[in-house]
DNA sequence: GAGTGGTCTAGACCACTTC
DNA sequence: AAGTGGTCTAGACCACTCC
């Protein structure tokens, strides 16, 4: 291998990326430091694959022996691109098996997003019950989160979840119409894991990251009466964004939260 | 360097902690698999000179190079270790100068482990308000989360965060009375900066991570006076458990949090 | 036993900071 | 120029999984 700064030459091609790369490793900006390590550039390529299709969730990815030919670069490289993939939780290493492309399918890591949890660990799993899922223009602030054109298609889509019997959970979920053609609600009830899983499999898009916003609420009528609360009692209102992959925004929910019995944990580090 | 599986040598003498090490790598429990690689003990020794003050908050640690010769293995291996505390935010690396202990009191750092934001960022800093700082037998319930025994001597303060004049944070915060002899109101309206970095440079004490239970709950007599809001209205409950080295608890915050000009924000990944 | 990821080493060179 | 962390390589061996 030629010095770590050379260009990366075009490995031979492949079914669904290119792997073309710029020439130069340091960009040419006037001034402009810019500059990106080698395995930074293998990570984008892989993002690209994964972007592109080219490897599904669930699946495995080559090996890292294969990844270092396919890019012509050492093991120790391609293994320090496929360490952040993995710490940014795109892919799961499994020693002696392979790296894999992270899903929401997977049982341990259903309800990633979820941060509620019950004051008393009950392993009960949530219930679900859709009130509706309408095709729309999306309204101005939705279009604007989601990186739409006000007015655009947009899915609308409303449900609550309960925990033994008590609801606690009621969201207002938007999706931009485009990635989402073809959602009713009958295809959401028909499916029975987490919604993630279904858009994940159902329509090629995987929530790789989200932000939210938390405040405390007063219930309006509509919460009081879908969460059996009073009017006024405080409410967790959380919005969150999802984020596929490129930071590109393709949810945006807005979930009330009853917690009496459940909290929302967080880390900090 | 003999293989990656021996025992590693004690190394020469220093200040603070002797380095001495387990005889063996595997665990010698039955069955158990516990295995620990290279670079994680070296990790375990460095947290220990942390943790019994070798290396101060704000201080250089020794060089990659130096650390390897003090622990007789390669740079390699000792860079793993430093890369994981680095990500555990135990320390901070910056190129070309060396290896830092993370400290509270650093500008860019401070209120790491406040989440509240203001709807509209403005570069406002808090203003604090103590109510009183006091010296007490801790409650059970706050005993068992700080590992105290009921009945122990405790520290209580309570404050209030007020931005661009308006009170927006209440907390009422219980340290455990060991470590924090001596503190005392007048020392904390004399301290200008965060809690944390004073916990930190007065007491020794590093808050290293955190967890937060948080709900939305209805303003009580006393927090709907402090905040200046109507009894009821709805606030933000933060319960945070505040951990050292070690993972052990050394603080307990209690939080009300007015959001309708501020949000509690986080990121899921 | 073959294939995968995981650890450890040794050495070269690069980027950044300080003197 | 010297010292620090950062990148890249090549090779050996270990731990785990599956056939």
């Amino acid at each position: 291998m030629s010095t770590p700064s050379a260009a990366l030459p075009v490995p031979a091609g492949r079914a669904a990326a290119a792997d073309a790369l710029p020439g130069e490793r340091i960009a040419e900006g006037p001034g402009s430091p810019a500059f990106s390590p080698l395995y930074r550039q293998i990570k984008a390529l892989m993002t690209r694959s994964l972007q592109a299709g080219e490897w599904r969730p669930g699946e495995a990815i080559p090996s890292e022996m294969d990844l270092a030919a396919r890019f012509k670069v050492s093991q120790g490289t391609v293994r320090k691109a496929v360490d952040e993939l993995a710490t940014d939780n795109l892919l799961v290493r499994r020693q002696g098996k392979g790296t894999f492309v992270a899903t929401h399918a997977e049982q341990k890591i259903q309800y990633r997003f979820l941060r509620l949890a019950p004051d008393q660990p009950s392993g009960e799993r949530a219930q679900r019950r859709f009130l509706d899922c309408r095709r729309q223009r999306a309204p101005a602030d939705v279009a604007r989160l989601l990186g739409l054109k006000a007015g655009d298609a947009a899915v609308q889509v409303r449900r609550v979840l309960s925990f033994q019997g008590q609801p606690v959970i009621y969201d207002d979920i938007w999706l931009p119409g485009k990635p989402f053609k073809g959602l009713t609600a009958e295809r959401l009830a028909a499916y029975g894991g987490p919604l993630y899983a279904m858009f994940e499999a159902e329509f090629g898009v995987s929530m790789i990251r989200a932000e939210e916003k938390i405040r405390a609420v007063a219930a309006d009528a509509l919460a009081a009466e879908v969460l059996g609360v009073a009017a006024g009692s405080p409410l967790l209102s959380v919005e969150r964004l999802s984020l596929t992959y490129g930071d590109r925004p393709v949810e945006l929910r807005r979930g009330l939260y009853r917690t009496e019995a459940h909290h929302y944990r967080n880390e900090l580090s």
